[in-house]
DNA sequence: TGCCCGCATATGTGATCACATGGGAACATG
DNA sequence: CATGTTCCCATGTGATCACATATGCGGGCA
């Protein structure tokens, strides 16, 4: 079988089908930290050969979504705490400034959408999905962020999500909360009011909250 | 040829030592934005074939290093004006940040180390060597980011550069400019006299003035 | 029983090949 | 001379193979 790009498939390349598909399971937590990933299963898996598989994790490892270890086994990373902290200071120096951009074009529509996608994110707390959790949250803020019209931020915030994705299933996995996010209806609050101090506050708080309680 | 990371050539894979010259060729504004590149061209260069070329050049892609079109052709990235405006408000925020986390750890050989590459920008400057002042300038920022015990902001930092590398030589090349850099005496004073806030706007400063003359 | 050594194999790296296709030059046509 | 058309080849994609080596397991030895 040597067909390349075949039309079927919505005539997408091997490799960036492969790639996308770990993308999304990586950020949303779908796989835990320290996971090992060979390029024989990966092309297994997606009934293709290594070289598209080769490349799909090149590039996973390239934005640091993927761990290479110094004789090519790649990984998902186990990241310490210095680490974590450093990219929970990064989501919030990048999404506080998107949240700034997005909030003179947040109109009545978008704070609707984020309202509604709000409920999903409490009904996923409340059923303790962990994983459906940091997906349903991850599209709240990119909903927002959307607005700034500000794609390389964008691109770079979800850089960050991308290496914390491991991590943050394992530390939503062990968390066992059941409130429903407070900080994102303070973001919401904030839009309506055109609050801009409000909604950098808020941003900060959502986005670093989560990340404080490892220290172990 | 079927040798694998031979042990002469420092014992480095064929396509880390393609990616990182790429890279450096790239961030240091050494070719022209939209210049074409070939991954036969590439194999021929460096001695290898398509296979370790491809790596490279797919991981440069995920940088936002290279441009991908349609038909998978790469070429170094031509920037439109407001892509090149927020990669300044990128370089903007992370470097602002950096400098600040630098600050407290800055010592008085770190002062001198500044001081002695920033002659050598001077110098770069009045010989109107455009690479050589960007390799410089580079090098003084990341000299002092390094104090900021920060590697992934850093590297954020560090993928912005790349993106503008190429952007950066046509800027510079027709600037034609003959001052010496004067915000980075200003860094380096507020260093001296620990002025976080003077830190703060002499790097924001330094890093948004030569992209401002653009608007065209 | 615990530890170390060796071997089999799983795995990554790079080369090479077959194939589809897009780009650009050469040519034709108005 | 300008513009559209055709065709060839340069180029990217994916599969497969050969090879070096790290990993991990099993057996032997203290």
């Amino acid at each position: 079988m040597n067909t390349v790009a075949r039309s079927s498939d919505a005539d997408i390349s091997a490799h960036d089908r492969v790639y996308r598909t770990l993308r999304t399971r990586i950020m949303h937590g779908e796989i835990p930290p320290g996971a090992a990933l060979t390029l024989r299963g990966i092309g297994k898996e997606f009934d293709v050969s290594m070289t598209p598989a080769r490349e799909a994790v090149r590039r996973l490892v390239a934005e640091g979504a993927l761990f290479l270890s110094s004789s090519g086994r790649v990984s998902t990373p186990e990241l310490s705490n210095d680490r974590i902290e450093e990219l929970a200071a990064l989501r919030a120096l990048l999404e506080v400034e998107l949240a700034s951009r997005a909030l003179p074009r947040a109109h009545i529509a978008l704070i609707d959408r984020l309202n509604t996608i709000n409920m999903t994110v409490a009904e996923m707390v409340s059923k303790r999905d962990a994983v459906g959790y940091i997906r349903t949250n991850l599209e709240f803020h990119r909903t927002l962020y959307l607005r700034a019209q500000a794609p390389a931020m964008l691109a770079m915030a979800e850089t960050v999500w991308l290496q914390l994705g491991p991590t943050m299933r394992a530390l939503y996995g062990r968390l066992r909360r059941t409130e429903p996010p407070n900080n994102h209806r303070l973001i919401i609050s904030a839009l309506k009011a055109g609050d801009e101090p409000g909604l950098r506050l808020a941003v900060r708080s959502d986005v670093t909250q989560g990340l404080r309680l490892l220290a172990g």
